[in-house]
DNA sequence: GATGGAGAGGCAACCGATTGCGCTAGAATT
DNA sequence: AATTCTAGCGCAATCGGTTGCCTCTCCATC
């Protein structure tokens, strides 16, 4: 069996011609049912397969989506950000679902993604996963555009930006966050999390933070903002530092929970008690946020619904159908590191 | 550019036949330096790439690996099993090392997948990875070795199972669980875990477990054993019914991280000290098991060897070079869970 | 008996790249 | 000058399905 079978030795075995073959596997009414019953028997048999390759050729359509990640700014040896592997999860079911084979692809911001799968047809289209500061890749995303390559984007949503994106209301999130400890008597509230140009999600979700607490355009204190890349040991340098500073606060607000988690053993080893002297609210919900202690209260994104989104716009798009921009909501989970409870 | 250029637009411009330009792109030295390179210029300007489909039919080959996951017998909606996510990570790295692409599918046990990848033509080999009785599909596998299929499995490894197993050393890594918390005082430790026929894996954890107590053979007392599927809820439910039977235990071993985690918020309501009351280990080493309280002591599954071995060996296997199962070593990782710190 | 129509299926072109074989022109050899 | 060689490249077949178009057969209809 080392040959496999093809839908000639079908065909010889069924007495047909071998395009008869391949009708009556595809359920073409001009064969009748007696013969695409004998032929799929035989096939059956022969535990016979469409050859993908030559169909794909033939069709012009692989059924087969791509998925990009992009690395984070600090590749992490740990592995692939929970969130996105979470996401991972979702957009793979999803796909399984819709019929679809997924095929997966870590990619460097720099290197030619832009001209790969679907140029060179192993994909119908593709998911672009990734942190990143989008002006970095805003030509490359342009010319995808311009190549009339079917994608979809998850990130900071924006009118104007090319191509459609799907992204969680990350300004609500942080906005929600902050009301949430404010709620909750917290008057000096830090944030943890790179508010400059790496991650705009993180910009999106300071600017809601500030919100919060100064009304409009209004930034918080710059005293107890802290850089940090999305990162454990970046959140838990960023809280040292934070608390290096002297400057007084009873909570945190970290743009990541991979940062909020960081920063508890950070805020730990201070001997600082959550969330009785810190309240900590992270961003994301990843699993790892319910098993901290205390567990982690945050901002959740739907990443089952943004996989399967993301999936559909895609779908939408290769069938030439319009996929439009889109923004999901951002749930607060309380747990109890935001004091809360 | 709705229309992607072929190897005949290049061949056209460059006044040449669609062959050379064929033979120029894949660096046959029977193309003379100056045709080469002006083929290849005109080739990027056209932001020409090869048809993937074309090529692999012609070639027989795709140079692209498929990941199968099985699901647990328990799908949890909560995702993938984290540490089948880090294993993944591994893989697609690797993958994308040695020049592969990968792709991804979710699979029930119950499917016929089988006959799936390989065989379409799809991939040139296939990764398999989830837990699941062995006996299950061992005609499936049979069936893949019958065929020729070029393949791995990652999970417990044993002689005389058809094809290439790479697993890693679960009764060792139970044994030194065991051993670690005798050693630590430890008299009376609980085994949470399917001992039977559901995860082979957790069977040779548990194995090991009662040697390092008893000696060859020796079950260890059935009183401190609770069946628990590989989730967090099966481990809370687990400790619940364990402490709810009355008999004394300072210690538990957790067949995975997952389901220690679940156990530690069980012990945690019952107000039952970790590691003061209770030590605990895990297994696996998943990401969020340093990220408990108190981090988890847990027995570690090189993931990342493991995605490079895997490949590897599959890789091997595809360039017709004989593979061979492997067992790889299980690592102590001491935390504060166990209380030896 | 001639004509029409429909059902069933065959023929051949095609998708795009790869490769064995053969051809040609110029260089090298005698 | 005739012959041999070889670098460089073209021709045509091939991988395995898919599909537009044509043919053939059989039955219904006038």
């Amino acid at each position: 069996m080392a040959v496999k079978a093809t839908s000639f030795d079908i065909a010889q075995l069924a007495g047909v011609s071998q395009p008869t073959v391949s009708r009556a596997l595809r359920g073409s009414p001009t064969v009748s049912e007696q013969t695409r019953l004998r032929i799929e028997a035989i096939a059956k048999q022969l535990n016979y397969k469409v050859d993908k390759n030559a169909s794909s050729l033939r069709l012009q359509e692989t059924r087969t989506i791509a998925l990009l990640f992009f690395e984070d700014p600090t590749p992490d040896e740990t592995g692939i950000n929970p969130f996105f592997l979470s996401m991972l999860g979702s957009i793979t079911r999803t796909c399984a679902q819709r019929g679809y084979d997924l095929l997966i692809s870590f990619q460097q911001l720099s290197s030619d993604w832009h001209v790969d799968y679907e140029d060179s047809r192993k994909a119908d289209g593709i998911i672009l996963l990734g942190y990143g500061d989008y002006e970095l890749y805003r030509e490359k995303l342009e010319k995808l555009v311009e190549q009339e390559t079917h994608f979809v984007r998850w990130g900071f949503a924006q009118e104007g930006q090319p191509g459609t994106t799907i992204g969680c209301d990350n300004f609500r999130g942080g906005l929600d966050a902050a009301r949430h400890l404010m709620q909750h008597g917290r008057k000096k509230i830090a944030f943890l999390g790179d508010a400059s140009s790496h991650y705009p999600e993180f910009q999106d979700r300071y600017r809601g933070f500030c919100e919060a607490q100064g009304g409009e355009g209004i930034i918080a204190d710059p005293a107890l903002q802290v850089d940090a890349l999305n990162a454990q040991d970046a959140g838990y340098e960023a809280a040292q530092q934070l608390i290096a500073r002297g400057v007084p606060f009873d909570a945190i607000f970290a743009a990541s929970d991979t940062i909020a988690i960081g920063a508890l053993t950070a805020l730990r080893e201070q001997k600082l008690k959550v969330p009785d002297d810190v309240a900590i609210v992270g961003f994301d919900d990843i699993p790892a946020a319910g098993m901290t202690h205390p567990p982690l209260t945050t901002i959740q994104q739907d990443y089952k619904r943004a996989g399967e989104i993301l999936v559909d716009s895609l779908l939408k798009q290769i069938r030439d159908e319009h996929a439009t921009t889109a923004v999901l909501p951002a749930k607060l989970i309380v747990r109890q590191s935001c004091g809360a409870l």
